[in-house]
DNA sequence: TTGATTGTTAAGCATAGACTTAAGTATCAT
DNA sequence: ATGATACTTAAGTCTATGCTTAACAATCAA
């Protein structure tokens, strides 16, 4: 319950924030690619595909290995399950309160019924 | 399976990355709040606070509704569902090819085995 | 060794983001 | 009617983001 660490969060989330970026998770979930591929279906220039990447690194997102001269990406799966574990946990809350107010509206309802039997 | 309204996930993910927002949330996971309410555990002005809600809002991840003089802020739980959404898709993907994976090495393992035994 | 691949670095630009302060505008209570 | 409450609007500042082009490495293949 307490306030994990924040940081990470931020950057995993505002690296989420963009399409392009998004777009590569989306590749890497399929499996590891060179920064080529990657950029192959963005209509944009190498370096800022490589920008984008370096995003994704630096936020843990992404890794990435230099073999001669390709370097592979692969995706990191915990960083993305951080951010799914932040909103699951909002999550629990609210539906923490939604059951809290089920039962009061029930108990309400309850009391309404014997009033109207006392009647 | 196909690429849903990128558009909105851009803005869930670009109000989620910053820390107040957050905390925001956070707080509207537990319950509506007005304004100043929200704004309380802060150290910044309210018009700055007031920003953060409006980034919020225009991301559908909160709406708010004004009565006499205070304005009330509730989560919009779809909005963040959504972004859960785009991440447990990416999952299914890398899940799926770690399965896929298994099987090979599987696959190869018995050959192995098979070998072994004619020598 | 030359030329083609596959990236990398640097610099610049234009827009968007996260604040601030100062000055309003409604509402509500007395 | 007056003052306090609860925002709202406007304007400005300073930094970060998302690109671009132009040049520069470092492989690899012939």
């Amino acid at each position: 319950m307490l306030n994990n660490q924040p940081q990470p969060l931020n950057s995993i989330f505002q690296a989420l924030a963009d399409p392009t970026r998004r777009g590569m998770i989306a590749r890497l979930s399929r499996g590891p690619a060179s920064v080529s591929e990657l950029a192959e279906p963005f209509d944009m220039s190498l370096p800022a595909v490589v920008q984008h990447l370096q995003v994704l690194e630096t936020s843990g997102l992404v890794r990435t290995q230099k073999v001669g001269r390709v370097r592979t990406c692969h995706i990191e799966t915990k960083a993305l399950m951080s951010a799914q574990d932040w909103i699951q946990s909002q999550r629990a809350s609210w539906e923490a309160r939604f059951d809290r107010l089920d039962a009061y509206l029930q108990e309400l309802q309850a009391k309404e019924k014997k009033r109207g039997r006392r009647k």
